[in-house]
RNA sequence: GACCCUAUGGUCUAGCGGUUAGGACACCUCCCUUUCACGGAGGUAGCCCGGGUUCGAUUCCCGGUAGGGUCGCCA
């Protein structure tokens, strides 16, 4: 039987991190297998929901790159969908919801209860076959002793998360349940509901979680906590995948950096640990430094351009040509895109400005002869390009007798106001001759 | 309070009775170099504690401790 697998997030407004990465390991089991990977909206409280929140997640699962086989084409819950196990918004399946709950009624496993039906939960421990942690016996807690029944539908009609998961699951014919640990003790519900129904629950298989670096929950607040924050942050998609992919689960031979490709090949439930995770935005920060590197310099153009645009720099004052320009030279350098607006900020400046401190260490007067030269030497270049910039520095600080670094450094700091940056030279070249005396000369002018 | 899961450097992890406990991020040193980044060489740092089982436990069992989760007419 082929495997069906599904990813049900609520549409709170954000995509947590978390949950991004369940729908990860959901697609990649689908994909791995052969399977189907279903997505289904579980807006079951309506007075939250909206076509905005279900966007914020299609939008969230399309940039990480995760299709679905079976769910729904826009954030309309009463929009097109694919699949033929529909409706996929669970706020659109109420009459199935209707006819389960009769059926648990006929069959006495559900009774009105001032005006909200209850399921009557099984007093003995239930095991829950988990294929991740293992078989789990849970007991009933002392105040489910108390009482063990729990509402299915409340008193305003609205069916509740346990039920309508249960009969969606049941009723897609989903055979694979791969969720968050944070689920597992409800799995005894989820179970009991399955046996009251007469059919096999789903494999399900608890994933761990991902806490902060801290060690406490990851909640809606944390900084890093909604996967909004990598797309607006200019985060590479594969990376933020590869990332997820790591934490929780692991390929066993030491490889850190995997493809998409290799993902699916290699993913499988075997592999998923079983302890929580902490987010280390360091490790992240330099896999994303890695597919930045790597990617093709018409990607890394246009995703800098977006970067810069989001970072409001007036690039319309500037030909096309040069912004390409100014980006080719900041190739391999950052490891995040939202690093390029500090980094390459100087390109799209009017000025710059130099501390007093870098004029103090940089601009001294025993240096102040050499960089003068050095700015006359400049100023009679025919033309400016990085080689013969590289020649005229280097040719005057043979003849000062002094290291190109004694120059190097005042003539960065002049032009970009930064101790760091991309290549002197070609920056140098890029900006161009006007541009370069007039920073040269405001600098010279401070000391 | 009860129930459940988990436990290898700061972090992510490999390990599945005998290993000099491996890799990656981060950090430190050095080299390369026009800065940074990259690359290269090296380094600091780890099996939560206590009992068992065993000739031998990081590894198996029990207990403790710690962390996390769950017990809603939220999902």
């Amino acid at each position: 039987m082929s495997i069906r697998v599904r990813f049900a997030p609520s549409p709170t407004g954000y995509l947590h991190i978390g949950g991004a990465r369940t729908a990860l390991f959901n697609w990649l089991y689908a994909r791995h297998t052969g399977g189907t990977f279903v997505l289904r909206i579980e807006d079951t409280d309506a007075a939250r929901n909206t076509q905005e929140a279900v966007d914020v997640i299609l939008n969230g699962m399309r940039w990480l790159g995760l299709d679905w086989d079976e769910g729904p084409l826009t954030g309309d819950a009463k929009g097109p969908s694919k699949g033929d196990f529909g409706p996929y918004f669970q706020s659109q399946r109420g009459e199935i919801y209707k006819r389960r709950v009769q059926e648990l009624k006929d069959k006495g496993f559900a009774y009105d209860h001032e005006g909200a039906v209850k399921f009557r939960m099984t007093r003995e421990p239930v095991v829950i076959p988990d294929i991740v942690v293992g078989d789990v016996t849970r007991e009933l807690t002392d105040r489910e002793q108390a009482d063990p029944d729990f509402v299915i539908v409340r008193s305003d009609g609205q069916p509740v998360f346990h039920f309508v998961n249960v009969v969606d699951d049941l009723e897609m014919n989903i055979t694979h349940v791969l969720r968050g640990e944070d689920h597992l003790s409800n799995t005894a519900k989820h179970v009991a509901m399955f046996k009251a129904f007469g059919v096999e629950p789903p494999k399900y298989g608890h994933i761990p979680l991902i806490l902060n670096i801290d060690g406490s929950k990851m909640s809606k607040r944390d900084k890093g906590a909604s996967l909004n924050t990598y797309q607006e942050e200019g985060f590479v998609p594969e990376a933020v995948v590869n990332y997820l992919s790591l934490l929780g689960w692991s390929p066993k031979n030491n490889r850190e950096k995997l493809t998409m490709e290799e993902l699916i090949q290699l993913f499988d439930v075997p592999g998923i640990l079983r302890s929580n995770a902490k987010f280390d935005f360091e490790k992240l920060h330099w896999l994303d430094g890695e597919y930045i590197r790597e990617m093709s310099p018409e990607r890394f153009r246009q995703l800098g351009l977006e970067a810069l645009q989001r970072a409001k720099f007036p690039l319309e004052k500037f030909p096309a040509d040069y912004v390409n320009a100014a980006l080719d030279t900041c190739r391999g350098k950052v490891k995040n895109f939202a690093e390029l607006g500090p980094y390459a900020g100087f390109y799209f400046a009017d000025e710059v400005t130099v501390a007093p401190e870098a004029i103090a260490k940089d601009f001294t007067p025993e240096n102040l002869p050499r960089l003068k030269k050095l700015r006359d030497a400049f100023a009679r270049l025919e033309e400016f390009k990085a080689t013969n910039l590289e020649q005229a520095l280097k040719a005057i600080a043979a003849e000062s007798g002094v290291k190109a670094g004694v120059l190097v450094h005042p003539t960065r700091m002049a032009c970009t106001g930064n101790t760091a940056g991309p290549s002197l030279y070609h920056l140098l070249e890029v900006l161009g001759k006007e541009t370069v005396l007039n920073r040269f000369d405001a600098a010279l002018a401070q000391v």
